[in-house]
DNA sequence: CCCGCGATCATACCTACGTATGACGCGGTT
DNA sequence: AACCGCGTCATACGTAGGTATGATCGCGGG
């Protein structure tokens, strides 16, 4: 079980990372001192190689990517992020742009375009939104990944009368379904709300639609 | 009460809609016989100012624009739709677009942004998946509307106890909160069983989760 | 003025839920 | 072999939920 991350306060900005893939080491330092002229720490990169050859930091931040790159376009590179499910957004600028190349970042997540040369503000109001953006994806997988660790603690029987407990069945009938006598249906339950931290059949449903097991998707609607 | 709209089938290409915005009567032609070459029926207008003149259909659809028309711009039409909760797709198009348009498109909401002159299939391609879009925008929009309307034949009381019970409450809490008898609380959470149309608890708290009407917040986590 | 509806509450009864106690078997670990 | 976690079940008791019957009250419409 990992530990629980609880309700941490949003990440100030001062505590925030900016990832800058660069090229050209001009770029790399202005930028630099742009974002650290606003309280943001930096780390300054390259190429693609250099940011993967060392471990990802799992704080709060984001990435500015040039889009032609050394090695790994900046697409492919976030394609990759994509795939591998790190969640940085990214912020791409590019000097020899066009528009398919902005669409295909934009609907590949990005959260903006830059055309260099660009305002200094413009950087800034897309860092903005990008750290906004990661705060509220991290508090979201934090609650998430809280409830999975919970659920984690369950047994495969546990789970199974959760899935048809949360759908709305009642014990007898979670028995009948199972091949089990009510009382043990109701061990497993009383089991199942301990173990996950709840006191309300209310509260149990929500954190089993947040991980998606309710069982018998049934519609039980009829006006 | 607006009347249910259940589990419709998934729409047929066949009976979407796709509504062209182009002041080129030439390429309002081509995409016509296009759009209808793969089944689709099309509208054609050669400026916002018709398409707002007529009612808008109701049907699936979505909206094939320039960016560059008499009288709004086509992303000003855009804004216009996100305020006014219109919520069809939206694909554009452009001659003489720039990365900061396509990318201003795109963060609100557009499903394509494709430069003159494209490729049919490209335009087949996003016209798809603009539909797909809809489609599921639909279904989604539809059963929150069918919940909305039986939450809607709820009296203020009934409303208020459902609010409580949701969020976890034992009838004897939620009598003390709102100062009632625990009696006259069951009879309330009778009501709001039978009007939501649901026979079990834990579809009562999906229903109050998707319309966001749970009262007491609060944590009960306590591992 | 009466009616209907919503809201309130009481009594009563039944069902469902929750848990404690005690027990047995099974499979894997020490 | 002894132990432990898991699963299974029974009995028993207390609490919570659900509904039916019947009653009172206030308010707005016919």
């Amino acid at each position: 079980m990992t530990r629980p991350n609880q309700a941490q306060p949003p990440a100030q900005p001062s505590s925030a990372l900016v990832i800058v893939v660069d090229d050209d080491e001009g770029i790399r330092a202005s930028l630099d001192s742009l974002f650290r002229s606003v309280g943001l720490q930096t780390r300054l990169y390259g190429s693609p190689a250099e940011l993967l050859a060392g471990s990802l930091p799992d704080g709060p931040g984001c990435i500015v990517l040039d889009v032609r790159l050394p090695g790994v376009s900046g697409l492919d590179l976030q394609s990759q992020f994509v795939r591998q499910g790190i969640s940085y957004p990214i912020i791409f600028m590019t000097g020899h742009g066009d528009i398919p190349m902005s669409v295909r970042a934009m609907k590949a997540g990005a959260v903006d375009f830059l055309s260099k040369p660009f305002r200094d503000q413009d950087m800034l109001d897309a860092v903005t939104a990008a750290l906004e953006r990661d705060a509220q994806h991290r508090a979201e997988a934090a609650a998430k990944e809280d409830i999975r660790a919970q659920y984690e603690t369950l047994t495969a029987r546990e789970r199974e009368v959760m899935g048809h407990v949360t759908a709305g069945l009642m014990n007898k009938q979670v028995a009948a379904l199972i091949g089990l006598s009510e009382i043990t249906v109701k061990i497993h339950r009383g089991n199942v709300m301990r173990k996950m931290g709840v006191r309300s059949l209310a509260d149990l449903v929500r954190k089993a639609e947040a991980l998606g097991v309710s069982q018998t998707r049934r519609t039980t609607d009829q006006t």
